[in-house]
DNA sequence: CGTGTAAGGAATTCTGACACG
DNA sequence: CGTGTAAGGAATTCTGACACG
């Protein structure tokens, strides 16, 4: 809801540990970034670095893979479902700016 | 509150990633272990693994360091909360369990 | 007591490539 | 297309020890 991020967006995994987390092998890991599907960030030492919200994405994406779905097709889901959150939050955004001022009016403060 | 660990309590994140979190140096955090004041589980390889829940009890081991708390008065102050948080468990469990029967009886169940 | 460091080995991760299908 | 593997190097982690204070 805010700047600050939580445990489950912090990126602090290795690769090791996602792999043993999903059951997916590295390689496997490695080739869904490579087709854009998960975005690890780096550490300094240049070691991919995942979140818990990157390892749910990934069990996702095996499940998905175990149907038979193709990678550009799983791409295609998560860009779909990203427009959508971009609609809601942007939706959001704006109920807030009209719930401040209406906040305002009804504590007698002047508009500005 | 139930058996289900959350991202704070999953261990999962190496010594060298705690280390860049906390500022702390391996060799500090591995001595912290052998003090007993941090518990990480090992992963298959025999790699320490912390959660972010260990990564905050580092960070307010740094800052009792700082005092010049020493690490056995750090491991007292730790012995009293546990024990603490234990007593309180034991008491919402007791209370559960009377709720639970209270429940049975609104509900016109027999008691067993 | 708390922390640094050098030591040597074992395991991890990285990239680019060849393989199969 | 999706995944396995061998390759070689660089970085990580581990333990037990010596050092200083």
């Amino acid at each position: 809801m805010e700047s600050e991020y939580s445990y489950k967006e912090r990126k602090v995994i290795s690769i090791g540990a996602v792999s043993e987390l999903t059951g997916l092998s590295e390689r496997q890991i490695r080739y869904y970034e490579e087709r854009k599907l998960i975005f690890p960030s780096r550490s300094n030492r240049g070691n991919r670095k995942y979140s818990f919200s990157d390892v749910e994405r990934l069990i996702d994406i095996a499940n998905k893979r175990e149907e038979g779905v193709r990678t550009d097709e799983i791409r295609m889901e998560y860009k779909k479902e990203k427009t959508r959150e971009d609609r809601e939050t942007r939706k959001k955004m704006i109920q807030g700016q009209l719930n401040a001022r209406f906040m305002t009016q009804k504590n007698g403060k002047r508009f500005s």
